[in-house]
DNA sequence: GTCTATACGATGATAGAC
DNA sequence: GTCTATCATCGTATAGAC
């Protein structure tokens, strides 16, 4: 399964990076993980202090990476609109549901400061990085200059963490797509009043 | 803890609600649900086949509830746009997330068609009335006819769901309020293009 | 209908050998 | 660093007495 070169701490963060977004949290056990990253137990509390703390480094990871993807929508080109449509448009693997957002409905994330830290930097980060953009857009008229920016980058982001959840439901990804258009609709600068 | 009269059966039930909601079907354990239902073992096995017979006769209950709840605001008085507003307004617990929605997150829900059938048609069922509302609205001139009343309803129930996830990442129901201003600034007919 | 006893694998962690 | 015991507890279910 892995090749050789990658170092046992690196395979067990993995792994439970793949976990914890297939199952949760509470889903994850220890043994789990140690199987699909191929190690003993003793490896895992060598590296890690035990659940949490191996979960916090695999959480840290996903987040970083998470942030990273999100920048590199918004900060691409285009009009303020058009980055956050391609925010909204990027690939998804949407039936997996968000590896961040999904953490808010594990009790024993919610439960630690600590492990729900990283999950509430990044959406907030992500959420100031669309504010920005939207006052961006209201300041070369193309959003109108009543719109909140910190309002309308909630409803942006809530419709995909919520798009997750319809699609999910539903077996489909369609409902996520359906959510996204009707808010690009709501959004479009151009749209008939 | 429980008054006398209420049955067994009824008080598995119960508990299993509570649990489901507060820690997932994942996370809660048949022990944790007798402990609260203030029953014994055989109660449960005797009354439901299982862990997964049991949580099906709650999550039914649960989504039958949840429509009622939905249906007593949508089918209030009101504009089209006053009833979603009201929808998107109505008192809700915002940390405790949606009792329907987190099921969605649980692998082994997504896994069962028989467990995620009461979820998928909770959701769906609300996202149907809610797009007939918008449909109205456009009839009477309140929304314009270029608007999607399916891709709104999605975008409406993203919403919701959605900002359930930003209010337990941050430990505030802020987040939600504000997504659903967003929404709502988007939404509203005389707002000025 | 409800209880207790029993079962057996899973969970999360420690100890100590190599 | 990694491995294999070993451990106490939990999770899910069955059996049979009352």
């Amino acid at each position: 399964m892995y090749s050789e070169g990658v170092s046992t701490s690196e395979r067990l963060i993995e792994s439970t990076r793949e976990l914890l977004w297939e199952r949760g949290y509470v889903g994850t056990s220890p043994k789990a993980i140690l199987e699909r990253a191929e190690a003993g137990q003793g490896s895992m509390y060598h590296h890690f202090k035990g659940k949490p703390d191996l979960a916090l480094a695999a959480i840290r990871r996903t987040a970083e990476e998470l942030c990273a993807t999100a920048e590199a929508v918004l900060g691409g080109p285009g009009t303020p609109y058009q980055r956050i449509e391609a925010y909204l448009r990027r690939e998804r693997d949407v039936l997996r549901g968000c590896p961040i957002g999904r953490l808010t409905m594990d009790p024993d994330i919610i439960a630690s400061d600590e492990l729900r830290a990283p999950v509430d930097e990044t959406l907030d980060r992500i959420r100031e990085r669309i504010a920005g953009i939207v006052e961006e857009g209201k300041e070369q008229g193309q959003f109108a200059p009543s719109v909140d920016g910190e309002a309308i980058a909630a409803t942006v982001l809530a419709t995909v963490q919520g798009g997750y959840v319809l699609a999910r439901a539903s077996g489909s990804p369609a409902a996520f797509d359906a959510g996204v258009r009707g808010l690009l609709s709501l959004l479009a600068p151009d749209r008939p009043a």
